[in-house]
DNA sequence: CTGTTAGCGCGTTCAT
DNA sequence: ATGAACGCGCTAACAG
């Protein structure tokens, strides 16, 4: 009921009009670079664009200028708190840079995530950050960096999360180091019969973390038997079917490693419901070191990423404001820290 | 080190001398509404987009037709599942719409939402979504209004999600009804002395929820001590900080509710820091349902909200293509249906 | 320092 | 059904 009239928005034009100086200067005034315009008419076109109303429209300047204040992310899934933590640090990191963010999500799919970069690129926006879990070995993947090649070509930065992918910008997580640390601290706690729950094979990160795990239990002479090792989604039922599996399976083991920390959550969660208590029956660790972690019970041990630190660097990366020392910064991978975070869920035995 | 030669991306201008037609062919071949070209032409121009790698300028498209496929959602913190959640839904509608979603947070802060939200209508979005706690009582309130009915009346469309705030569109949450009923089931569940976490006093979403749960123990003769309720920060640390400062008041208590999940995950963990065993010394229930709650120890009591189904409901409410059969659909607010589920940490008592 | 003019990439009349 | 010309809102190069 109420008016569609539905007036346009105020442009410049009117602006212009109204304080009575020409559009160029009343452009200069309200969002040119170099200011060189004259105060008093400065005042008054700032004062008329209030009366009106007006805010710049960046879609027209974006064409004017020929290039935009956007920044693309790409997730896997914005409910999951791994990318959701993610997501706020690149937010967070382009405000500060007057730069708008819009979010895409894959779903895990690699031909949605195909079709979701080409549509993205529609945008033409300054960036484009790749935060999904990067499959391996599908045609899609070639496809995908010629997508994003000429992407590049044609002025835009790309910004990897997790796997090298040069020639493009990465901020590197060290998936198999991390993993390596932490099946070493868990046999120095003392556990030997080991089992991991894994993402799908195509996960790129889940396969990272499970080598190194292996990596890093060989060097304390433990092996881990291929019937240790199930596939399940990287979800949190994910976890908690994987553990029904293995649990199935009459497999003895006295630690299960989870290829992320939503999965490790769905771990603790299906051993509870087979009558055994974690961390004192099974010990259970997992990865990323998502903020409910801590708050499960027993505490996870997990292995820490400075979640939103790594969306604000993949963001500083394509944009080239790093704080990086680095003689090349900005075209090598910027390394992340990460550390093994022992909590209850794995006692000393 | 690489070329930064940086062409242009290709113009709809370089596919039509390729295909050798007109621009206007070209545009109609690949985005035109009313589909009336040669197919042999069609066809031609197909390929050469394809060749070119071209993809259609979104923003030079905006320009020219005055409206934008952009939908900007206002979040008080991404992070938080709460709204990741609904993010996840209004992502997931969007696209199903072509409508592509940008997310600015406001980090509960008036000031800053309002300026954000003048950022936003820069970009022209066809739909604007506020998800953020609305706050109750600051000047900014109305200046928030001024510039929504402003952005409404040239042409925009804006959704509300949670409380009324007509003449708006919005996604009704029932906070007073979800916690008055949760009330009631707690009190048949047993029991007495309650006290509850609430968030700060600004924020609406909480003070109805604390409204709702008083009115919900009053109708059992039950009644809540001031002292018996706390603010605190709408997180986890929050509901951690005024569990302590509940405890140290040496309050005599049964069951603390808190304003939303998140606080109480903090709740269950203080009271267990404390070595008071949540769900048995004392009962604990939240709302909102996050994931994660079933997942904590004793599972937790709360409020179901559909959250995805929420932001789900705010797009198409805002674009008109809900399916809602009222007869006035999009003007009035859509009520979400609320459902108490009582978990493992509200034991009978 | 200001105003005029010509684009930016695209949609859309208007003739043909 | 096709193409030429104009306009969208804005910036940038050009004169004054």
């Amino acid at each position: 009921m109420s008016a569609p009239a539905s007036k346009s928005p105020a442009t410049l034009h009117d602006v212009a009009r109204e304080a009575g100086v020409s559009l160029a200067t009343a452009s200069r005034s309200l969002n040119g670079s170099a200011r060189k315009v004259n105060e008093a008419y400065r005042q008054r076109v700032v004062e008329a664009a209030q009366r009106l109303g007006y805010t710049t429209n960046l879609f027209a300047q974006a064409v004017a200028k020929g290039s935009t204040t956007t920044v693309a992310l790409l997730v896997a899934d914005i409910a999951d708190p791994y990318f959701s933590s993610i997501a706020a640090g690149v937010i967070d990191a382009a405000s500060e840079e007057g730069l708008v963010v819009t979010i895409a999500v894959t779903g895990r799919n690699a031909q949605r995530e195909l079709d979701t970069v080409r549509a993205l690129r529609g945008q033409r926006p300054r960036v484009l950050i790749l935060a999904g879990s990067r499959t391996t070995g599908s045609a899609f993947e070639e496809h995908l960096r010629a997508e994003l090649s000429s992407f590049e070509d044609t002025g835009g930065k790309v910004a990897f999360i997790s796997q090298d992918a040069a020639p493009f910008a990465t901020v590197l997580l060290d998936n198999r180091g991390g993993a390596h640390d932490l099946a070493v601290s868990l046999a120095g706690l003392g556990y030997r019969d080991f089992a991991v729950i894994a993402g799908p094979s195509e996960i790129r990160t889940s396969e990272e973390r499970l080598d190194g795990f292996t990596a890093g239990l060989a060097e304390h002479g433990i092996s881990l038997p291929p019937e240790r090792v199930v596939h399940a989604d990287f979800t949190r039922d994910g976890g908690y079917r994987g553990t029904q599996e293995l649990l199935a399976s009459g497999a003895h083991m006295d630690l299960v490693f989870a290829a992320n920390d939503v999965m490790a959550v769905g771990v603790v969660s299906a051993l509870r419901d087979a009558g055994i208590a974690p961390g004192e029956g099974i010990g259970v660790a997992g990865y990323d070191d998502i903020p409910t972690v801590r708050d499960i019970t027993p505490a996870l041990t997990t292995v820490r990423i400075p979640l939103e630190d790594v969306g604000r660097r993949a963001l500083q990366l394509a944009t080239g404001s790093a704080y990086d020392g680095g003689a090349d910064s900005g075209a090598g991978p910027t390394p992340i820290t990460t550390e093994t975070i022992i909590r209850g869920s794995t006692p000393r035995r």
